[in-house]
DNA sequence: AGTCGGAGGG
């Protein structure tokens, strides 16, 4: 209805057109332009201030897009109104578009702008634009707000906090925690929440989040939220469960943004039955079942080893984004169901459903992991010459990963030479891991060497090198790394093994006896290793890179974490159900080939985690068919 | 006269 207006061109309307103007410039995919005057005509005077108000903010309330926003300016000013603050406030709050506000904030902070027309709620509109995703810039804005001498007010701090959350430093947010408290604004439940979730996503921040959340005299479901996400984001997802669990007791009804962290967290510790609760307490209380939450719950399903109740939930579906399609696609590639989630993607494009770069992730690491190298590259170029999506570092490290495992380890160096990205050190590692395999030692050497230059707190470099040692018998060498990591004081990652029983989670390091039936546990263990023996199972001795005899080398393989958790679930499940445990690092050879045996003699399905992928026992096979 | 706020998915 506005398009026959235009502008004739006072003073204030030519500095906006051309502050416009420059902005369309940069921003040239936008074609935002307005019309500066002439042209036209014809538009009617408006009867009085009131309804010319009430007209642009009718007009403001349709816009959505910049073009339309263009055109609302255009009106504005042809109203009269370009100085009233209602409606200038009201232009920048109208669009959640960050180019539409910018838009805004060009002529709102226009050099000849009247700073009169600045108030708390003109500034909380723009740093909320930007708080998610320009923090800095939001936070610009926050700092402009103090200057021009405008009180913040309770709505301000939810936004600023947000902001400084993004940024994640931690000294910046307890500056910000101090305003907040100077300002009165400390007791407010939406201030403390986001000042909960503020110091969980600075680093070394939990504690502090912890001591608001804890000095809260009225938690709500968001608060619980809060801090349960600090837990999972930080991967202490048995903290976060724990939490929840109070959260239950404090009689606070978790709602579905609970239920996603709750799920994030049975993802992390492959919690396959809690998983399997919460779908049930979304089902028995209706919890609002948003694509978010089923994304959710796929993404569980897939990590916990239920990959196919994952595709169950997926295809059931009405609504799919392209998350969904990514958590099944990646869930079947670390399944080593390669040629189903290559299907998949294939039918997700006939779908018509646009592949973003971590969809080509989930893809290509389904490549890597089913050994579909040609495949793999195909994809690989498809992705710039057909889908125009840039390679990033990670499809760079999935195609070395991918000729890794396939053992073309000459083909990956050339690739990784000739890559355009500077390889960043996760490639280097993967690499050299794949240089210990293929006994490329020398090379595995010094690349391990030059990356402990240029990262030389980072223990995995020195595991990578010890091991490398190791294989090559060069004890002495090997001692001394200890050495060097003894006095930088670093530790190799213990390995360790989870597995959920009853509403319980047990942890296994290897060696582990605080369990308080670990003699029972131990008994176990060295009927497993008579049995397997006697089926034919040798002790792969080569895998354990300590310096130490044979027969101690067996004892301490015997003593695995995975072992001893795959006795402890011989001991208390019922005879002919699935086990399903998690290792926090990759799976052993040796242990790899005594599942084997277990699944077999003991007739049951394990299902074991890795830090990489799922390996399938059953019937003395490995779903990964020993590739991995 | 008075617009505005917190936690989440690959």
């Amino acid at each position: 209805m506005q398009s026959s207006l235009t502008i004739k061109a006072s003073k204030l309307a030519r500095g906006f057109t051309s502050l416009s103007t420059s902005l369309a410039a940069s921003s040239p995919r936008r074609h935002v332009r307005i019309d500066g005057g002439g042209g036209g005509g014809g538009g009617t005077p408006v009867a009085n201030k009131r309804e010319a108000e009430q007209s642009c903010l009718a007009s403001l309330r349709l816009c959505d897009t910049v073009p339309k926003l263009a055109q609302a300016h255009t009106h504005i000013i042809k109203s009269g109104l370009g100085n009233n603050p209602l409606v200038l406030t009201k232009f920048a709050s109208t669009s959640s578009d960050l180019d539409a506000v910018d838009f805004a904030c060009s002529f709102l902070f226009a050099p000849d702008a009247d700073a009169r027309l600045y108030d708390a709620f003109l500034f909380n509109t723009v740093i909320r634009a930007c708080a998610q995703s320009k923090p800095r810039k939001a936070l610009a804005f926050y700092n402009l707000m103090l200057r021009a001498g405008i009180s913040p007010n309770k709505f301000t701090y939810p936004f600023v906090l947000k902001a400084c959350a993004g940024i994640g430093d931690l000294s910046l947010g307890r500056s910000v925690h101090g305003s907040v408290f100077k300002f009165g604004f400390d007791e407010d439940v939406h201030v403390q929440n986001t000042m909960v979730h503020m110091y969980s996503c600075c680093g070394g921040g939990i504690e502090f989040a912890r001591k608001v959340f804890d000095g809260m005299t009225k938690l709500d479901s968001v608060s619980w939220s809060a801090m349960i996400g600090g837990y999972v984001r930080l991967g202490e997802s048995g903290h976060a469960v724990a939490l929840f669990r109070k959260m239950q007791i404090a009689r606070v009804k978790p709602d579905e943004i609970t239920m996603v962290l709750l799920l994030s967290a049975c993802a992390d510790l492959g919690a396959l039955e809690l998983g399997r609760w919460v779908e049930s307490y979304v089902v028995r209380e209706s919890v609002q079942k948003t694509v978010e939450l089923c994304n959710a719950l796929i993404d569980m399903f897939a990590k916990c080893g239920d990959v196919d109740s994952a595709l169950r939930l997926f295809r059931s579906m009405s609504k799919k984004t392209i998350v969904s399609w990514t958590s099944v696609i990646s869930g079947l590639a670390v399944h080593g169901r390669g040629v189903e989630a290559v299907s998949l993607f294939d039918e997700m494009i006939a779908a018509g459903v646009v592949p973003d770069d971590v969809a080509f992730i989930g893809l290509l690491s389904a490549c890597s992991h089913s050994g579909l190298v040609e495949k793999g590259r195909d994809y690989f170029n498809l992705m710039t010459k057909r889908f125009g999506i840039e390679h990033k570092i990670e499809h760079y490290g999935c195609l070395v990963d991918l000729l890794c495992r396939a053992g073309l380890i000459q083909k990956a160096i050339e690739f990784v030479e000739k890559m355009p990205l500077e390889p960043n050190p996760v490639i280097w590692r993967t690499l050299v891991n794949a240089c210990r395999a293929h006994g490329e030692l020398k090379l595995g050497e010094d690349i391990t060497k030059r990356l402990i230059g240029k990262e030389p707190m980072h223990e995995s470099n020195y595991v990578l090198l010890s091991n490398i040692y190791a294989k090559m018998s060069h004890w002495e060498k090997k001692t001394k790394i200890r050495e060097v990591m003894d006095t930088k004081g670093m530790r190799k990652i213990p390995g360790s093994t989870l597995i959920e029983l009853e509403n319980e989670i047990y942890e296994f390091v290897s060696g582990d006896k605080s369990h308080d039936r670990y003699k029972e546990i131990y008994e176990m263990l060295d009927e497993m290793g008579r049995e397997i023996k006697k089926a034919g199972y040798l002790a792969s001795t080569s895998e354990v890179l300590l310096d130490i005899n044979e027969e101690d080398k067996e004892d301490a393989l015997n003593r695995h974490s995975e072992k001893l958790a795959i006795a402890f679930a011989l001991l208390r499940t019922p005879p002919g159900t699935s086990i399903r445990i998690v290792k926090n690092l990759r799976v052993c050879e040796d242990c790899h080939s005594a599942t084997k045996f277990i699944s077999k003699i003991y007739d049951r399905e394990i299902v074991v985690r890795d830090r990489t992928r799922f390996h399938h026992f059953k019937d003395g096979m490995c779903s990964c068919a020993d590739f991995w």
